[in-house]
DNA sequence: TCTGGGGTCCTAGGACCC
DNA sequence: TCTGGGGTCCTAGGACCC
């Protein structure tokens, strides 16, 4: 039995939830984000097949969306129903059984990257069939569509997904991953964004074929021993193959606000600085660990952002003790600009994680993919 | 049309130490 | 007298992802 990775992302997920519990919506463009009314400062979390083909995408302001699709259902982010929903998939996942070992199908390994996707490792000889099998015991037992990307590695599955996308399946292997990607532009690599991509750009590096047959140890030169060799990697295809399902172990909790209307008046500030440190280390407790280390966040009028952190004396849980840390982080920044958004981070100690609620998710919601 | 919230990992400079 | 070289920790910022 060869070893393969399935990539398992749900279409359009968060719209999909909402169309579930009110069918009437069904064909209908919506848009989820924010509290869900588009005046306000918020972004899209997600929009429906039929939003986006008025040019409606995740990350852009409500404002917009509204302007570009102004008769599209705009509804507020309610992560229970999501996290709930996700929860039902990944039972699937975990629970079908896919994976021949010594004639006795069992089910696949599962790694969650997120509330709508997560990779399954499988030992079979047919892993197409494998990834048909997982689409449709999920939509049997959810009413979700997801398409399955199949790779011989992650890197591989997690980039075939897109091409299978809406409802389908792709496999991208070494005997094919130039055939399909290398033409593309080197943004198009799971975890080369535009920033990366521009200076690639520059550096006369615009395709993945053409990044793969860069030197790693030129291009290391260039941009550095470590990000180097592994962009090349990257563009080469090279992943890890197994699928890892350890608990995932959080290194950080934060909770930060967007203002509707920016603050000015520093008494404000700090109430708010305090709700937040409160609010985090309820976190901090759920998660069974002390923090660390206490960052605040500050973003003032024109978007601009600052981040300052500081040890703590001892490792801690007291919601006291971490507001007036966050109190004092906070002291350090320019009082004069308004701020838009406040933001306070516990840190937890590298390496202190054990055994941990493996329902907590990795990510937070977010715009999916496609 | 101004741009959410929750994460991860890497880089780089200065402090500090030997 | 005005000088070294390496290692590690702390902190701030950048880039990316969902």
């Amino acid at each position: 039995m060869a070893p393969w990775v399935l990539h398992v992302d749900l279409d359009q997920f968060i719209a999909a939830v909402e169309v579930l519990r009110r069918p009437e919506l069904r064909g209908r463009p919506v848009v989820v984000g924010g509290n869900g009314d588009p005046t306000l400062r918020s972004v899209v979390a997600t929009a429906s097949y039929e939003a986006r083909a008025f040019g409606v995408r995740s990350g852009m302001p409500m404002r917009l969306a509204a302007r570009k699709c102004p008769d599209a259902v705009f509804l507020p982010a309610d992560r229970p129903a999501y996290e709930e929903a996700s929860a039902r998939v990944m039972e699937v996942l975990r629970t079908v059984p896919v994976s021949d070992q010594n004639g006795v199908d069992v089910p696949g390994k599962v790694e969650i990257l997120g509330w709508d996707e997560a990779f399954v490792g499988v030992e079979t000889e047919d892993p197409a069939a494998v990834g048909l099998r997982l689409q449709q015991a999920i939509l049997d037992r959810t009413q979700l569509w997801a398409s399955v990307g199949i790779g011989d590695n992650v890197l591989r599955a997690k980039m075939a997904t897109d091409f299978g996308k809406p409802r389908g399946t792709f496999t991208l292997t070494g005997s094919n991953w130039f055939e399909v990607v290398g033409e593309r532009s080197t943004s198009a690599l799971w975890g080369i964004g535009p920033k990366t991509a521009k200076r690639l750009a520059e550096l006369g590096l615009h395709t993945v074929r053409e990044l793969a047959d860069a030197d790693p140890k030129a291009l290391a030169a260039q941009v550095g021993p470590t990000m180097g060799p592994r962009w090349v990697g990257l563009a080469r295809g090279d992943a890890r193959s197994e699928v890892i399902d350890s608990p995932y172990v959080a290194r950080a909790r934060s909770r930060e606000t967007t203002f509707q209307h920016d603050l000015t008046d520093w008494a404000d500030v700090y109430a708010e600085i305090d709700k937040l440190a409160r609010h985090v280390t309820e976190d901090v407790i759920a998660e069974g660990r002390p923090a660390v280390r206490i960052g605040v966040k500050v973003r003032f009028k024109p978007f601009v952002t600052v981040t300052r952190s500081r040890a703590l004396a001892a490792p801690t849980q007291d919601p006291d003790v971490i507001a007036a840390a966050a109190t004092q982080v906070a002291q350090g920044v320019d009082h004069e600009r308004p701020i838009r958004l406040l933001g306070v981070r516990a840190e937890f100690a590298p390496d202190s994680g054990r055994r941990l609620d493996p329902s907590r998710g990795r990510a937070g919601f977010g715009g999916d993919a496609v």
